[in-house]
DNA sequence: CTAAAGGGTAGAGTATGCTCTAAGGTCAAC
DNA sequence: GTTGACCTTAGAGCATACTCTACCCTTTAG
C-alpha cells in the first residue's frame, strides 16, 4: 500500500511515518519503480505497536530494540531472550510503581470526596 | 535549605530544580534577604515524586495538575476528587496495557529460549 | 497535453525537558 | 579587602519526536 493509505489506516502523519522509517522502526518498506514506498499489510500493525509502546513511555530507541529482537533473524536467540527478559523486568517494575501511584490517587480521591460530602452545605472546601 | 543541598539530596541538577520551579512544580520556595532560594524539607519529597511520575511517563504539565490538586487549598473538593478519579483511570489504563506488553514480552522470551535450547549444539539461531 | 492528486527529499521549525554558559551579586574566612 | 564558594538571572544549546515547507517528480483523468 502507498503512504496515504497507511497514513489513513493508522492515523499517523505521513511525515512521521517516514521519520519512523529513518529511525529504523519500519524496515519492511520496499520501493516500486517510481521510487514510491510500498508498505505491506503488516505495517499497519507495526505502526500501531510503535504508537502503543510510545504512549506507554518507551522511547523510539527502546521500541526499535524490542522490534529488532522480535524480528529475530539477525540476532542470537539467547541474546534475544535476554533482551526480552530485561525489557519485561523494566515493564514489570513500571507496573508496580504505577500501582502505587494508582493507590495514592485513589486514596486522595476518597479524601477529597469525604471533604466534599462533609461540607456539602457549609460552602467551600478548605476544612 | 539552599539549592546545593536540595541538588545533593535529590540528585537533580540545580538548573533543573529552577526549571521545575518556573514550571510551577515547586511552589513552596521562599527567598531570603539575599535573594537566595530557601527550600523546606518537604521539597526533597516533592522533587522525588516529580521524578517518579516523570519516569512513569507523565509530562510535567500532568504532574503539575496532580500536585496542584494534592495541595487542594485553592481547588474545589469535588473538582479535585474528579481530577484524581480521572488521573487514576488513566493510570489504571496504562497498567492494563503494560500488562499486555509484559505478557507479550514473556511469550517472546520463552519462544527464543526454546529456540536457543533446541539449537544448543546446532550453531546459530534462525532455525 | 495539461491539471490535479499523490509521491519523493532535504531541511527548517516547534514543543518538551533539560543542561550549560555568561555575567554578576553575596558571604565567610583569611 | 580579596579570594573562593556559594547564589542569582537570562539566555544559548541540545536531544527527542515530531510537523511542516519548498521544490521537484509520477500518475491519472479529462
Amino acid at each position: 500500500m502507498q503512504i496515504a493509505e497507511l497514513e489513513h489506516r493508522t492515523g499517523v502523519n505521513r511525515h512521521t511515518l517516514r521519520y519512523y522509517e529513518k529511525a529504523g522502526l519500519l524496515q519492511e518498506v520496499v520501493r516500486r519503480g517510481n521510487n514510491y514506498r510500498d508498505y505491506p499489510e503488516k505495517a499497519v500493525e507495526r505502526v500501531a505497536m510503535v504508537r502503543q509502546l510510545k504512549a506507554l513511555g518507551f522511547s523510539l530507541r527502546e521500541i526499535r530494540e524490542v522490534l529488532d529482537a522480535l524480528r529475530s533473524d539477525s540476532i542470537d536467540c539467547e541474546q534475544g531472550a535476554a533482551l526480552m527478559a530485561e525489557k519485561k523486568a523494566a515493564v514489570d517494575d513500571k507496573i508496580r510503581e504505577l500501582k502505587q501511584v494508582s493507590q495514592m490517587l485513589g486514596a486522595e480521591q476518597q479524601r477529597l470526596e469525604a471533604s466534599a460530602a462533609a461540607l456539602r452545605e457549609a460552602g467551600r472546601c478548605k476544612e
